[in-house]
Order: C-alpha cells, then sequence, then structure tokens
DNA sequence: CAGTTGCGTTCGGTGTGCCGAACATTGATA
DNA sequence: TATCAATGTTCGGCACACCGAACGCAACTG
C-alpha cells in the first residue's frame, strides 16, 4: 500500500526524530495530509508541498521523486559529484559533456 | 504575472522549439495546462508534472523549482549534463569521476 | 483509578489542479 | 484576396490534493 515515496519520508522523518506533527509545522502542510503521503497508494503531492519537505528533511526534491532505481548511496555521490562538476571552467566542463555525449551514441 | 517558473518552463521549450503541443503530448499534460503554467500567476503544479516537464526539457526539478536568480543559461546546461550523467551504469560514472579528481589536483 | 500528553489515524468538505473543446491569431501557400 | 495549418488562448467543469477536527491508543503521573 505504501509508496516508494512514502516509505523515503517516513524513514527520514523517523531517522531525524520527527514526529507527524513537527513536520507539519515545518513544511506548512497538516499532519493528516503527511500521514496520507506515507501510507496512501499513489501519493500526488504538489511540488510546493514536496519541496517543502524535502527541505525539512534536508534531502533534495529528486531524491524523493524520483531515485527509485538508484541506492541512496549513489544519490549522495552523484550530487557531490555534480557540486563539484560546477566549480569547473566551461572549457572543462565541454571535455566531460562530449564524454557524456560520446557514450550516449554508443549506447 | 508569470513567474519565474513560467519564465524558464519557456524559454527552455522555445530554446528546444517545441509547441505547447508537443511539450503536451511529451509529458502527459494538456497544452491548456502547460499555458496556464507558463503565463499564470502563481503555478502549483503537482511534482509528477513537474517532474515530466523537467525531463522533457532537459533539466531537473531543482531547477526549474527553486527562484535560484543566478545566471540561468549555464545553470541549464549544467543541469541537462547532471540529468545526463545520472543515467550512466556506474562504472562510467566512476570514469567521469576520475577525470574530475585529476582536474581539481592540477587545481 | 481518572486525567494528561503525545503520537498516529480517519473522514467529510472545499478549493483548485488539470482537462477537453472551442475560439483567436499568426503565417504560409496559391 | 481566400484558405489551411499550426500555434497560442480562453473557459466550464470534474476529480482529487489538502485541510480541520475528531478519534484511538499508548505511556505516563498523581
Amino acid at each position: 500500500m505504501a509508496s516508494p515515496l512514502g516509505e523515503k519520508i517516513r524513514a527520514r522523518r523517523t531517522e531525524l526524530k520527527m514526529s507527524l506533527d513537527a513536520l507539519a509545522v515545518q513544511t506548512g502542510s497538516s499532519k493528516s495530509y503527511l500521514w496520507e503521503l506515507e501510507n496512501r497508494d499513489n501519493p500526488k503531492p504538489s511540488a510546493e508541498k514536496l519541496s517543502r519537505i524535502a527541505e525539512a528533511l534536508k534531502v533534495t526534491l529528486e531524491f524523493l521523486w524520483n531515485a527509485e532505481d538508484e541506492s541512496p548511496d549513489e544519490a549522495v555521490k552523484d550530487e557531490a559529484f555534480f557540486r563539484q562538476y560546477q566549480k569547473l571552467p566551461s572549457a572543462e566542463k565541454k571535455r566531460l559533456q562530449r564524454m557524456l555525449d560520446a557514450w550516449d551514441d554508443d549506447e
């Protein structure tokens, strides 16, 4: 019954030792709705709600919404890579971009 | 009237030379709704819709949603790169990671 | 025991996200 | 000019995201 999104929210919330009430206050949601997100079948929160939840849980939107096939560990590494990448001068970025494109062409 | 989110969606959509119709098909939305997202005052799309839009536009959820007023052009490219990167198998990721590390060592 | 506090759960109602279908507008073609 | 195709715009209405308020239940404390 519970969705992957719901599992992630609950896992992270309990990890941070928050109650539904506490999270509700921080995110401007109602605890009843948060309960629905965690337990109901196919939750479809708004970007706004989910964004505030992600913020309160100190994870990214991407992690909550679509990291289904990715382990949390790998997601964290990917984000670290990205932060590192962003600091490069654009000439270097282009080099990496070309490598990526080349790989996509091979499948 | 148009929100930052709306501006970003339109900017990226026209950049990719897509019509509202085309984007609608790709994202499972209606073009009328996409028009509302681009032009109406305070759009509050669901995470689901926004996620599919981000994917079609090749940017991340974070980029579309966060009202970062930093230089958008390079940010868009970075996000596109990251989205592409995430789909790689981890062996490939490691290769790129090593290149990045090598760069950092040189300064 | 009765009361309190803290947590999760249920549920009816309401605002609005999102849609389909019509209408407006531009541009191209002859 | 008239006409057709493509894109953008408007609008009425339905479905459901989200809420408040009640409820259940366990662990306390006097």
